[in-house]
DNA sequence: CCTGTGCTTGGGAGCGATCTCATTCTACTA
DNA sequence: TAGTAGAATGAGATCGCTCCCAAGCACAGG
């Protein structure tokens, strides 16, 4: 497979290599049947311009890159991960862009900033957001580049923001619960270094207070969000004197370690203690019981992310700088009215 | 910020260019003095040579990319995948490479192509491997581009592959349910137009001709790798007049379908019936009961493979080109001895 | 003292595109 | 019919690096 040049193309089709490239970048000032003639030979050729070299004389690369910090790393076996990238590689593809995916891993981060930054092989950035005082992003914000955060931040302001409405699914899940009759609610909530863990209890919080019930701080553990979090705070909650009868649970994976331990505590869900989470991850509809929880729309969540960042660096600004999308209640069996 | 050149970082350390770009490249040649001071000045300057510009000239990218074809994204939510990427992205990382992310789906195999390959964006593939029939694979092979294949194939021979023994684990794992005593052994199968399902299968048949039990068709289900798929399939073999003591199944993802299958027949595992899984996703502990199954280093396989396309790229050719890594077996709660 | 050898160093010529600017061509107006 | 605006085209410079080759230099041997 030798590799043609632009030059040669033109050679081919009788006209200079300007020419050529306006055909490629569509460039309006060509005549039609010229036109169709380079096209003809392009695609006959199979000739594809060189990336390096457009890149160089463009300083553009078509190419953005996935950050995922450090702490998300830890929790990357979630389900998430997989669909948000699916959105984001399937918008990209679209517009003809690529996807680098960085990971960044404990003290790598300046290096990779080094790299990937100062190297100019990414034109812009999407970030899943992780601790709130995550290092890199003040570094991001202040050096002006284009930057999508995937999940908001309490007090840095990155120009573009994709989120889930944590709060409002937190509150859609506590109301379902105490809808169902349940007054002593408890929570098990994701580390609070993290803002999605911080709203989805403030959620929590504001459900409960808005039905008038007293808001007991033993019944909001904070644990990671994975398996051993969720099965671990559930086991502190179950050791309570007067235990809740139902528990709003953070996240989906957690919930998988929330049922466990009630599984092994000797306890039913819902007879003995009703349980809901947040996520709706393709494992939730299997567990045992199948688990009642708040559907986010993840792909959603990175094509629109990805879209925002195309948008921007095509130079059409997104109309809205920081969008919300909407979390759902989906009803299956592990939430049930509270027997007295 | 404005970002210098080789040639500004020449004049600043008082050499020329050539000697600049030496030191950036390791080259043996440049005295340790001069050496030092243009590092130097490459450090104050925070100085990283521009990608596009070093692609152009050296016609190397450092950049491999992650082909997931079609119908791997079908079961994209497999957590399988967070953990070879992340096995996948260390290793080119530590070694300076980027790594890009194709998921190749429906028809824009051929653009994909396209853009991708002569475009020269990157230097080399890894390749999940999918269906067998998957019409990339003979192209990629056919033009020679450095490809590691993660997964074997029946009959095309690329140069380098990695995967799990996937015929011993599910000897292994088959093995074990004979020694508890079931002799009436099911499998759910993936389907078979994957080299991975058919192995796992190929290693079910193997294990039960070694122990002389007779192979019954009208036990071996062949399903989607999905939960949906384990559960339909569970359900299937559920209704047999006579039912299996124990079932094989080929993945955890499609086991948790299965779990819910017999939770919803009124039968418990594993006192009616034993169920074996593999994978050993990290959910896998955390189902009712835990999930005895056979656990594969996933993320060791993207690492290996990272490894292997590396080596190649720069010259030093990986010893073996065919690379098996062994599963093992984890015990857990859902297989017991048979009950007569 | 001169020449040969081997290590350092510098300069120039690409790599393959884009982009600006000047030039040619077309067509329309006065 | 000449003049001219505007569209279409081409040539050259440029992007920032690598790599080849020639030149500089020091030292050893004859």
């Amino acid at each position: 497979m030798e590799q043609l040049t632009i030059r040669q193309i033109a050679q081919l089709a009788n006209v200079s290599r300007s020419t050529v490239s306006r055909v490629i970048n569509n460039h309006p000032s060509v005549r039609p049947e010229v036109r169709q003639r380079v096209l003809e030979v392009i695609r006959e050729q199979e000739y594809v311009p060189q990336a390096a070299a457009r890149s160089l004389a463009s300083r553009r690369t078509n190419v953005v890159t996935l950050l995922i910090p450090r702490s998300s790393a830890i929790i990357f076996t979630d389900p998430f991960f997989p669909l948000i990238i699916q959105g984001i590689t399937e918008t990209c593809s679209e517009r003809d862009y690529s996807v680098m995916l960085s990971m960044v891993t404990g003290l790598q981060e300046r290096d990779f900033y080094q790299r990937v930054l100062r190297s100019r092989m990414t034109d812009g950035l999407l970030m899943l957001s992780s601790d709130i005082d995550d290092p890199v992003l003040p570094l991001l914000i202040n050096d002006q580049m284009p930057l999508v955060l995937i999940g908001e931040h309490p007090y840095m302001q990155p120009m573009y923001t994709v989120d889930v409405a944590n709060r409002a699914g937190a509150v859609l899940a506590v109301n379902h619960l105490l809808q169902l009759g349940h007054r002593r609610i408890g929570a098990i909530t994701g580390l609070l270094q993290m803002k999605t863990a911080i709203d989805r209890r403030d959620g929590y919080k504001q459900s409960l207070l808005q039905a008038g019930v007293a808001i007991e701080h033993q019944l909001m553990i904070e644990g990671e969000f994975t398996q051993e979090g969720g099965y671990a705070a559930m086991r502190q909650l179950l050791s309570l004197e007067h235990r809740p009868s139902a528990v709003f649970v953070a996240s989906d994976t957690m919930a998988l370690g929330a049922l466990r331990a009630i599984y092994e505590a000797g306890l039913h869900a819902p007879h003995d203690i009703s349980l809901i989470g947040f996520d709706d991850v393709p494992g939730a509809a299997y567990t045992t019981p199948a688990l009642t929880t708040i559907h986010q729309p993840i792909q959603k969540l990175g094509s629109t992310a990805a879209t925002m960042l195309l948008d921007h660096l095509e130079g059409r600004p997104p109309l809205q700088q920081h969008i919300r999308l909407s979390p759902s209640l989906v009803l299956r069996q592990s939430c049930g009215p509270r027997v007295s």
